[in-house]
DNA sequence: CTGAAAGCGCTTACAG
DNA sequence: CTGAAAGCGCTTACAG
């Protein structure tokens, strides 16, 4: 392989000018640099990164951390923000969680992702598992669809999403209404989006609607549309009047859907069904549910986080955004 | 932040005890061991990842390029691929393309995800887009989920998948054959996998069935629930008696089956239909389908990337794994 | 506008 | 088992 010397020796000229022609500084004259691009042509001279990185002290790179892969929410929110950080000349490196295992792996201090330029921490209560909750780099971060005051971040106001929810679910006479999700099976997997879902709706529902604590009754699901499927399917067994669900997820409320159709029962018929996110499958099968911005979010993030590393800006990022309620047939 | 040789000054022993320390050499006395520990918690010492992957020459990570994020199919292919890699002592690292904007980002030469260790490329024919159809990279590569005749590859017979699916379809007399899918928007994002299946399919239905080519439509639809649901609607419409299906993926049936179902038609009864892969919500729909062994695909890729890397071994690598049939209701 | 040289922070033979 | 020193391949003031 063939480095900057080599480049330099065929090119007759310095390294130092090697250097700049590679980075586009204005000042190589137009001779140099065609003799230069000439000599990386002839060798097929590619720069080694690492010594670049090393040197430069920067990496133009910011890494995203997001637990899982594999579902639309973080598929928009993660393309969101690497289409803003693209304009701004930085590349995005991902690092899914996928499994406890590579949690760990990630967990520590000197992993790479821990030495780019930036990092975006989506859906994760990370900082829990570091020293004084902050995550073990020098390097700028803000963290997404969380909500953390020890660290700066960006979330949609998830109490006021389960208000909203509260406020517009159909309740029948006396009738059960269920709350579907929430269930976090790992407590650093999780963000706390759903808690505050759960307790929007609650509060909403007992103070403002009068509602009966006992009529309100939680499922824990996993965000696993097979398993809020089987959910669908044992629920409705035991119904014999319309009753009202708030799941947490559109995913749950898609596979609740399916459950309860495989035993001929239908939303905004037999049921009312309210769901989160507005996916993009929920207009076709008419879900009402909580819409929200997931675009605005990742865009937000990554403008903050371009701002905090140019500007070195240290002051305190806690940005909420708001949800919006989308009806539709189900409820 | 402090580097190895304030490590060194404070335990008062060598950079290069430092570095064993770090590297766990069993070299080092237990005495000095312990010195370089106490400096390194001392000083909060973070070793500097882009000096070590400089010096040594390796990184210990695989850089994984797929399609998309957001999908089961990925999301499962990767996971299974960062378990063996684990394993092996090397962390993945992610290059969801994304976009046609990110793609050119991605096939500069010199980007990072050139100068990991190894690189498995899934579900892309990007070797087309480089000189000779090799990626930029003296590093070993292997590509999953596409055949590739220049380049070491592991996939699934997707023309065999074809041909099982036509085997096994219902077709009532003089109905019509569709085959949904197969739409590839951008070449280099595609895989060919799709035709494949379509071949296959194609040809045991017409060449073994005696199946007349004018009965069988193709219907390109996108890798997307959402318009598969609205092709759905739309085919059926026109449909008078029952007809037969082979949605190139389980998505793109479950869309189907969820349109079609919007216009009170039902699969296994109104009409037959055949998915692909055996995604997780196949069985709870009872859709019939032709199972891929993800899970081993992603295993195999990354075991055969570790045997090139620790063997330097040139051996072509052209894997192929069979599908299967999966039979449930809705054919 | 260019070149010589120091420096980034590690690892790795090698001598002892 | 340890230390001194060279080396990895870049970038970056600085002198001219």
């Amino acid at each position: 392989m063939a480095n900057v010397k080599d480049v330099a020796k065929l090119a007759k000229v310095s390294v130092g000018t090697v250097s700049k022609v590679l980075n586009n500084d204005p000042t190589v004259k137009p001779k140099n640099r065609e003799k230069v691009m000439k000599a990386i042509e002839k060798l097929n001279y590619v720069p080694n990164i690492h010594a670049k990185n090393l040197s430069s002290g920067k990496t133009n790179m910011i890494s995203i951390i997001s637990p899982t892969i594999g579902d639309e929410f973080h598929e928009r929110l993660v393309s969101a923000i690497d289409e803003v950080l693209s304009k701004n000349g930085y590349d995005s490196v991902f690092f899914p969680l996928l499994s406890r295992d590579r949690l760990e792996r990630v967990s520590s201090p000197s992993h790479f992702l821990y030495q780019t330029d930036g990092l975006i921490v989506s859906s994760l209560s990370l900082t829990k598992m570091f020293k004084d909750n902050k995550f073990p780099t020098p390097k700028p971060y803000i963290l997404v669809d969380t909500r953390d005051e020890m660290n700066d971040c960006i979330f949609v106001d998830n109490y006021h999403g389960g208000v909203l929810a509260a406020k517009n679910i159909k309740i029948y006479p006396n009738s059960d209404i269920y709350i579907l999700g929430g269930y976090e099976s790992d407590e650093v997997f999780s963000s706390g989006v759903f808690s505050e879902r759960l307790n929007g709706f609650i509060d909403e529902l007992v103070n403002q609607r009068g509602i009966s604590k006992k009529r309100i009754k939680v499922i824990e699901v996993a965000l696993s549309w097979k398993e809020s499927f089987e959910v669908g399917r044992n629920i409705i067994k035991n119904q014999k009047k319309r009753f009202s669900v708030f799941a947490l997820s559109d995913i749950i409320a898609f596979g609740f859907i399916e459950g309860a159709k495989s035993e001929d029962m239908f939303p905004g018929k037999d049921y009312s069904i309210i769901g989160y996110d507005d996916l993009s499958f929920a207009e076709s099968i008419k879900l009402s549910t909580v819409r929200q911005p997931i675009e605005l979010l990742g865009q937000t993030a990554a403008e903050l986080l371009i701002e905090k590393i140019t500007n070195h800006s240290n002051e305190k990022i806690q940005k909420c955004l708001k949800p919006k309620y989308i009806e539709r047939k189900s409820n």
